[in-house]
DNA sequence: CCTCACACCTGGGTGC
DNA sequence: TGCACCCAGGTGTGAG
């Protein structure tokens, strides 16, 4: 269940490691694992192979690594990108070259670094959520950087519906809180909707939302300016935390990139917690059937007020 | 245009 | 022991 703290960790791991070495050879173990991928653009593999690894970028819960310039320009693409998004279950693992394939391997990336020599990159991934692909990059709308990781006004076209997350320096509050406010839905079911915040899963929702003392099913036309003003401003702690933290996962599905462990659910206060009693009140959390799923939270301090 | 239900996936857990 | 079923949930798509 990575989110944007654990989607960055993966990033800041993958991002010093990956920078400037060059794709050697790509092996394609599970197709269902390239479902974000146009093969009208080209072969996966075929499309990276020999290229050069930029950076790794992220905006909310999706990361690419750019390819270099030369990468491209003889193939006269245009920018491209190693798209990635973990889905539920995904991971990337970095591996000593030639280490062997400890589950489900989807696809493996073989690298070769100027300076840390051979490596691989495993894309693991059971449930088969996430998915790799090569796509174009485009121009930012707003022409600030893409995303965190790089000062490039670039984003992959298939980014280029999500919104900015609430760590982008340029995250637009006003905008945000005000097209909330025009919603015609539930605060919870509009945290969770990338087009207007991105980065927010189900755990981070009902964690914010509880921090905000917010009832997850709140219309969001009832929220008041500064109610919304103090929700957004609990996302960001609730984000935060959890990237100091380093993750939060539950069954070791998710695993920073050298393999080790997120493991911090000790910190969430509701997710996850019916039945035992509030941090804040003292009385049961409830659990409650939400959008196929399950939405955790307090029936006395998160009121619904119209 | 907006909102929402549903499909896509697999493995672990549970009840019979 | 075996089997049917449920659950976890991020995203894209199509219906209304």
């Amino acid at each position: 269940m990575p989110e944007l703290p654990e989607v960055e960790v993966v990033r800041a791991g993958l991002e010093p490691a990956v920078t400037g070495a060059t794709v050697t050879s790509v092996e394609v173990f599970d197709s269902r694992s390239l479902r974000r991928h146009d093969p009208t653009y080209g072969a996966f593999a075929q499309l990276i192979t020999g290229g050069r690894i930029a950076g790794a970028v992220r905006r909310g819960k999706f990361l690419w690594l750019p390819l270099d310039d030369a990468s491209w320009t003889e193939s006269e693409t245009g920018p491209a990108a190693i798209l990635v998004h973990l889905g539920m279950s995904g991971q990337m693992l970095l591996r000593a070259a030639g280490a062997p394939l400890d589950g489900p391997v989807r696809i493996r990336v073989q690298l070769e670094h100027p300076q840390h020599g051979e490596l691989d990159l495993h894309f693991v991934d059971q449930r088969i959520f996430g998915s790799m692909a090569v796509d174009r990059l485009m121009p930012t709308a707003d022409g600030a950087a893409g995303g965190f990781g790089s000062d490039a006004a670039l984003v992959p076209s298939q980014v280029m519906h999500i919104a900015r997350d609430p760590l982008d320096p340029v995250f637009p509050d006003d905008a945000f809180i005000a097209a909330l406010r025009r919603k015609k839905t539930e605060v919870k079911r509009a945290l969770l909707d990338q087009t207007l915040i991105s980065g927010i899963g189900n755990i981070y929702a009902d964690e914010a939302l509880w921090a905000a003392r917010v009832h997850y099913a709140q219309p969001t036309a009832s929220l008041s300016r500064p109610r919304a003003r103090a929700l957004l401003a609990e996302v960001r702690l609730v984000l935060a935390q959890a990237l100091a933290e380093g993750g939060t996962s539950f069954d070791a599905q998710y695993v920073n990139v050298n393999g080790a462990s997120g493991y911090f659910s000790h910190s969430l206060n509701a997710y996850g917690r019916q039945g035992a009693p509030c941090p804040r009140c003292g009385r049961p959390l409830v659990r409650a059937p939400f959008m196929n799923r399950s939405s955790y939270y307090c029936a006395h301090c998160q009121n619904v007020r119209l």
